[in-house]
RNA sequence: GCCCAGAUAGCUCAGUUGGUAGAGCAGCGGAUUGAAAAUCCGCGUGUCGCUGGUUCAAUUCCGGCUCUGGGCA
């Protein structure tokens, strides 16, 4: 007879729109979980109506963490999600509940099951520094490390600054800690059960587009219009609707052009989101729901 | 009713001095290790309004028709 786990967690994954939420809450309340966010969007305070953020006030049965949790200041990171989530895991087996895992960001799943690798923090004036390189970042990274330049497309600046300020911040190629691996795999030891919820791509533009709607009517215009002058290269500023909406608040485009763009820019992250759950992340049990 | 303009990809349009056509956006496929709702790569998906005529060949030229704008009545 094998010892039960002790350490057990559900993890729900799917596209934006899908009925992530709904599923997780219902298995919350069935089974006392706790749903901590797998979202990348979802943990910044501001934006609680165009992140789709549940409303927390309906079910106060039901805990959830890591919700609006970060100011849009800051800058939310993988490694920053993983401590998080291991600190909110290890509360909940203390209590005896569940921890759900919930969310769209195949990035954050992928990291707590396989780890991450360990880089060191790297110097906010290096980041600074090369974010704001005025020059040909990927010139620049041939110069300075040659093996790393290769890899990457000269045309994708932002993993290309992201190995200059490794480079230059720990002494060492990205390239060198990557190959080292990852030993910090969150779930390696626990029992993990994976559930993919599946929707089609054209019942999802649907949902998407109503749901759109439905945030416009719920006041996301004055929830942007509301928003700090963050810096425009902060996360928060990409989720999508804020870029569109702010074009609008500056009379660049009509609101309906504004909410047309903001669907697109919806569809093609449900794109997204379904190419990298079937090329990185195999082997998660589809869940329909009906 | 008459005159003028237009009708080409899902949308907005370009183009072909006659040899079955291409941009942007949308869409589709892919990559993805500390910004991931980010970032990057790839792919035209088409009765060129309908119908006759001229021609080896018509989306292109000519006629008729239909529809849509605008103007005159």
């Amino acid at each position: 007879m094998s010892k039960p786990f002790v350490k057990y967690a559900l993890l729900i994954a799917g596209p934006t729109a899908s009925g992530k939420s709904a599923l997780a809450l219902a298995e919350a309340k069935r089974r006392n979980g706790v749903i901590i966010n797998a979202d990348s969007m979802q943990v910044y305070r501001e934006l609680r109506i165009l992140t789709a953020r549940p409303s927390v006030d309906e079910e106060p049965e039901v805990s959830h963490r890591m919700y609006g949790h970060v100011s849009g200041a800051e800058n939310y990171s993988v490694a920053r999600w993983l401590r998080d989530v291991e600190r909110e895991m290890t509360q909940c087996w203390e209590a005896g509940q569940l921890p759900i895992l919930c969310g769209g960001t195949g990035l954050y799943f992928k990291a707590a099951l396989e780890g991450l690798a360990e880089v060191p923090d790297i110097d906010p004036m290096v980041r600074e520094k090369w974010r704001n390189f005025k020059g040909d970042v990927h010139e620049a990274l041939k110069q300075l490390d040659i093996e790393a330049a290769t890899g990457l497309n000269p045309a994708d600046r932002q993993r290309i600054v992201r190995a200059l300020e490794v480079l230059e911040g720990t002494g060492k190629s990205l390239r060198h800690w990557q190959a080292v691996g990852q030993s910090n795999a969150l779930l390696n030891q626990i029992n993990v059960e994976r559930v993919y919820v599946h929707v089609s791509r054209e019942e999802l533009h649907a949902r998407a587009e109503r749901r759109f709607d439905q945030m416009m009517a719920q006041g996301a215009l004055e929830e942007v219009a509301a928003l700090p002058a963050f810096d425009s290269a902060q996360p928060l500023m990409k989720a999508i609707g804020v870029p569109e909406l702010l074009a609008h608040l500056r009379n660049e485009i009509s609101r309906d052009e504004a909410v047309q763009r903001a669907k697109a820019a919806t569809r093609q992250y449900i794109k997204r989101q379904t190419t990298w759950w079937r090329g990185q992340m195999p082997g998660w049990e589809g869940y329909t729901p009906g």
